[in-house]
DNA sequence: TAAATGTTGTTATAGCAAAAACAACATGAG
DNA sequence: CTCATGTTGTTTTTGCTATAACAACATTTA
């Protein structure tokens, strides 16, 4: 009961950002474990006090999650489960359609006014939001990718987008090591910091520096207090500032290769 | 404006379902339409008091939707609109995915305790729900079809399932009339009910059951007040009954072809 | 320069609607 | 009758919505 009630949270978790409540949740929960239960069962499996589970159980039922007997009292059976999560998600995927292309809509007419925007530097906060805007960065990349790179967290997820762009456009990268063989399209220098220096040992964010067609930036940097965060602009003085950091070390890295 | 704060609903509305709140969604549309805006040009475009702007892009911000420029005052600039809806789409797919895991594995589990379940009727209501249900039902017949169909309402979603099936199961259907050509596998049998007769006229949900493997039945029943329902049962006395009523009625139609 | 004004970002707090929890009553089968 | 069922209505809680007030800072004006 323990690992299943464990397990059930997790559940109704998930659930509930497919749009249930939590008291949806639980009853459906309930009834996939007794399928055919009775509303005082499924108040007593659930945990639902039991005038509650009648109006959940109406609710369940106009979404099609849950269907009634005849019999008095009335016995409720649940929809298939991957039938049932099947049925939430089409309704959410046709909302998603429907956002992505209102937003787009609006998005191109609108057509940025170019109001001085690009010269601002924007912040982005959490590795996992960094990852989404970074590989976005370098999968619209048109002429070049230019990489410093001393940092282990991204490596993985970056390598195999590199790999997909690595004929369409110029790709130089600086690290301290790589993992498998170099593609033979790439531009890979790998050098060791040196060790205790400006640079700090590796296993901390030393510097993760992309350059995307000489004219996008976007830099890592990451505390262990604050997180990891990110900046990126295209703005003239910032993009400069980097291409000159990128072309120290780029040059550090091939003078001693 | 007009036509715009219509759009603009909706697509809020669509955001809401993929777990935004109705700020969340309004300050997103509002930055998508004007990317780069400040908070208080936050707060005038979308209507959304200037105070309740800052938690909102919080939330929006750590859900990746939106970052901030390092300036004082800050701008705020929205991830373009298909990778922002991706993204969320992203982490409610996972949920679906975990949700239906685990409901699966106590499905299965539970196996069905066959406490007599089997002897019930099932209601479901509302023809979306029903069209479901019944889709499911046939496409994971294994023997025999046999459909009763006296209504226009669901026959175009409910052919090309059958056209799936109509090899590996033997299917037979009495209609009233059959749009397109009749594939060779199947037995279709139509005839029109005798006017102003028992059945009534073709407009009206005169009869449809369907039998299937010999041991599920569902009857659909509509009427013009209470909206559509459905019977489902696997109960022997209930598809021995429309077993009867089958044979009667394939008997007629084959009759007088 | 100094006071007046306006803006930004923050905090506190009241209002509101949906959901959750509880209580009371009506019904109906055994 | 009696118990469990089903229904109704009310209260509490919760999370979002909404408003007001404030300090910090920049901008204007005397």
């Amino acid at each position: 009961m323990d690992e299943q009630g464990e397990n059930q949270a997790t559940i109704a978790e998930s659930l509930k950002s497919l749009g249930l409540t939590k008291y949806e949740a639980l009853v459906y929960i309930a009834l996939v474990r007794v399928a055919g239960a009775t509303a005082t069962e499924i108040h007593e499996l659930s945990g639902v006090p039991r005038a509650s589970v009648y109006p959940v159980l109406d609710r369940l039922i106009q979404k099609n999650l849950v269907s009634v007997s005849n019999t008095s009292p009335k016995h409720f059976n649940p929809v298939r489960p991957d039938e049932g999560v099947a049925s939430l998600m089409k309704s959410i995927e046709s909302d998603a359609v429907s956002a992505r292309e209102g937003l787009n809509r609006i998005y191109m007419e609108c057509a940025h006014f170019e109001r001085g925007d690009q010269e601002l530097i924007w912040s982005t906060y959490g590795e996992e939001n960094i990852r989404i805007r970074l590989l976005d960065l370098i999968s619209h990349a048109t002429e070049s990718i230019r990489i410093f790179f001393y940092w282990g967290g991204l490596r993985k997820q970056i390598i195999p987008v590199l790999e997909e762009k690595k004929n369409s456009v110029s790709i130089e990268v600086v690290t301290d090591h790589w993992e498998g063989e170099i593609p033979e399209s790439m531009n890979v220098w790998i050098k060791k910091p040196p060790g205790g220096h400006d640079i700090g040992p590796a296993k901390s964010l030393g510097g993760v520096v992309f350059l995307v067609d000489g004219s996008k930036a976007m830099v890592i940097m990451g505390s262990e207090e604050e997180g990891t965060s990110a900046l990126y602009s295209e703005a003239r003085g910032f993009v400069r500032f980097f291409t000159v950091y990128w072309n120290f070390f780029s040059s550090w890295a091939r003078k001693k290769a």
